[in-house]
DNA sequence: TGCGGTTTGGACTGACGGGTCCAATATTGA
DNA sequence: TCAATATTGGACCCGTCAGTCCAAACCGCA
């Protein structure tokens, strides 16, 4: 019951990251997810629509779990924090052999043409890790150079980490996704008091 | 003739930067451009495959152009003139009401998808992008802080550009899109030696 | 063994979209 | 004026895909 319904969500996100929503077929996911029979998928998703927000939905709480456990990892200081969360985006790209959906633009950014909904959810989920990162710079503030806004140097990083994964998947190149993050933990150790800019 | 080409690239440029180029049919497209009749269509381009590939083509044209205009500016110092640039880019964005596709990614990441031939192709604009930037900075070499490579540098502000339209386009903010350009102009001017950075 | 319900398979429907075809209409040239 | 050629309109074909429906198989359970 929950078990399949695990099995469909997992094998959507697979094929979503893989191809987009618009290009995944329904049919493409029963046969992923090892199904055989329409009714069974629509015992479980209500539409194809009801499973993309379903999957974004997920897709954040694994981003989530994964990046929290990273940022609330104590034995490091809130900026290397970030650092280490700056390559694990890395990593995860890499892992997917710069295939798959980035964080989740563009995984999901022919959802949010399809229909307004999956653009404000999709929205929220980039507001969700701003949230994040602003709050682990806030801890981090009287470390931070004067006139630093949190809020706005975590729309940076999210903003450059999500351009370098398009970039990294369009051109397949890893080493620009290596160039670009290190570039943004130099950017933001240049707003950290005290540290070496270069 | 040309005409009539020129009226349905635009036509099709205009609906592929709102909804995606799955999304928008052949149909759409002979509606804007005002024509009716496939076959009409039909006999100026091969396949909708084909207009895709020349909007694509001929929207690196125009940014070409656009950008090509401002980054060679003779009567501001190559930094500056980036500057201008990254304006520039993000005055086209709030042009298009944050709804249009980014300088290119997100407008075409459905049609990456699609075919290997558009994503070579679109790998190819950044390509295009990075090395006139690349360019740029290299003539005022001298003036860089030691060490400052002009292609990653290049990298960079392509990828946060990038990544600034995407999710200005989701999260429908302008202020976004213009915080991450001003942040963006501040970590090129600390690239530069001798000025305040900040 | 036989009766209730639930799960499963897969045929089917209807809409839509890309692409073709051909007939009608303009255009050219002699 | 007339025929040959280029342009136009739109009906039509075919494949794909979301979503429906029903019948068969499978389950307890008595």
């Amino acid at each position: 019951m929950t078990q399949r319904r695990i099995q469909i969500l997992d094998a959507a996100a697979e094929l979503i990251a893989e191809k987009g929503f618009i290009q995944t077929s329904v049919d493409d996911v029963i046969a992923r997810a090892g199904l055989s029979g329409k009714s069974h998928f629509y015992h479980y998703f209500k539409s194809k629509d009801a499973l993309g927000h379903e999957v974004l939905a997920r897709q954040f709480d694994l981003l989530g779990e994964r990046g929290l456990a990273i940022l609330s990892e104590s034995s490091l200081d809130p900026i290397e924090r970030l650092q280490v969360f700056i390559d694990s985006v890395v990593a995860m790209q890499v892992e997917r052999g710069m295939k798959g959906g980035s964080p989740f633009g563009a995984l999901a950014s022919d959802m949010a043409e399809q229909d307004e909904g999956f653009r404000v959810r999709i929205a929220r989920v980039f507001r969700g890790w701003i949230d994040e990162i602003a709050g682990l710079l806030s801890q981090a503030e009287d470390r931070l150079e004067e006139g630093t806004d949190p809020v706005r140097l975590a729309r940076f990083i999210v903003a450059a980490l999500e351009g370098a994964t398009t970039m990294a998947r369009m051109k397949r190149d890893v080493s620009l996704m290596h160039g670009v993050a290190s570039d943004l933990k130099r950017f933001l150790t240049s707003h950290v008091r005290g540290s070496v800019t270069r």
